[in-house]
DNA sequence: CAGTCATTCAATCAGTAACTTGACTGATTG
DNA sequence: CAATCAGTCAAGTTACTGATTGAATGACTG
């Protein structure tokens, strides 16, 4: 081969390999959220204490999150490549060509909205003019440690009990944690079915902040 | 874990595993020049023809490259998916992360070229003015299967020999196979030091040809 | 239609990766 | 300063991956 191409190449591989793990990218889904406590990460991914560890210091390796410690506990956030970039690639490469992706899609999300998304760009329009209330589904703690300026927080599982919130005359965009996050997927049909004028953001949170777009936080890093 | 997520994470990293080995990506490399037969990529990789071809057949599964018979051989070329922005968005992220990915490309490139290169967009600029002249240092064979519009073939080992074609009055922009490709950093190298005034296009043949603009093909697979 | 050529398949082996368990470290708390 | 808590480390098991070898396929060639 012609020069420093294999070292090269080695190194492209060694970072595509710290992807080629569904435990590994399902923590760095949660990790791009907001700082999050390796104890929290385990929980929400059911791995085990020492595994989910492992796993985030491959991670760590290769850049993909970073860990503070802060007292007894040692935090992940996501590090500050172009990591949700590279998620993103690989997203739109799996829609393109895996037909389980598509099946899976379609499965569970199409028959939940069968509607257009709304595009960053569009709502950044129509959060200028007001015609619009944005509603972050996700649980408190990840609105707490960031969520998109103006946005209501109502968690998925709050929804029905909090409906009195939600306007019924002006158009609701929801979000969650990113393209494939159930959430808002949910709560499109569920508010939908009730007479709500809602649509869904394309993207999530993490997607969002990645663009470079404002991002609002009620705490810095309360809820480890 | 909510819904179909960690179906979707598993077929992600599926296809991340199959970019996790350096060879296979030098395969891939390859047959984004054009179609190549098994024991032409193996030969190119340097990898024995049994495990060429496996890894073809994984990188086909995944639907990085797809393959035709042409008679005894079987031809291998890249697949229609967004491939190449996949492999784009890893190399970014590997420069912006892996230090070792900076101190490789500073070592060997940036010592042959300190100049800026010039973009897709400012070479398609000048082109049209005819401000510059397009040379293409890749073997033959590659060049035959497809290269940009207007570009003088000179493969890098017969460069020396045929100096002569190459204009002094106006500027050369050399260009191979991809970012990494050394080619066209050592042409840039070896005629700038011979007075001609030379520059780099920053992307490769690849990257052009899947930036969906126009390519010229001199013949359609003749050579495999 | 037997021989040859290009590729794939099947079997094997060595090396690596993922997960578990239990011990260890380092910071806080009583 | 001992106890506790959060996380890491080290060792071991099991499973998978990559490379090699030789046999098997499938298509052209005389």
């Amino acid at each position: 081969m012609t020069g420093p191409k294999i070292e090269i190449f080695e190194q492209f591989a060694e970072l595509a390999r710290v992807l080629g793990q569904a435990n590994r990218l399902e923590l760095l889904e949660h990790a791009a959220q907001g700082e999050r406590s390796v104890e929290r990460l385990a929980q929400l991914t059911g791995l085990s204490l020492a595994n989910a560890s492992q796993h985030l210091q491959v991670l760590r390796r290769a850049g993909f999150v970073r860990s503070r410690r802060d007292g007894k506990r040692i935090l992940y956030r996501l590090g500050d490549g172009p990591v949700i970039e590279l998620l993103g690639a690989l997203r739109r490469y799996a829609e393109h060509s895996r037909a389980e992706v598509r099946g899976i899609v379609s499965a569970y999300f199409d028959r939940l909205d069968s509607l257009e998304p709304v595009s960053r760009e569009a709502l950044l329009t129509r959060l200028g003019d007001g015609s619009v209330v944005l509603l972050d589904v996700r649980p408190e703690d990840e609105f707490a440690l960031g969520h998109l300026p103006g946005a209501l927080s109502i968690p998925f599982a709050d929804l029905e009990r909090r409906l009195a919130e939600l306007p019924k005359d002006t158009q609701i965009v929801a979000y969650c944690r990113g393209p494939y996050c159930v959430l808002s997927f949910e709560a499109v049909a569920a508010l939908r079915a009730k007479g709500y004028d809602i649509k869904r953001l394309e993207d999530g949170f993490p997607e969002w902040k990645a663009a470079g777009l404002p991002v609002a936080a009620t705490v810095d890093n309360l809820f480890p």
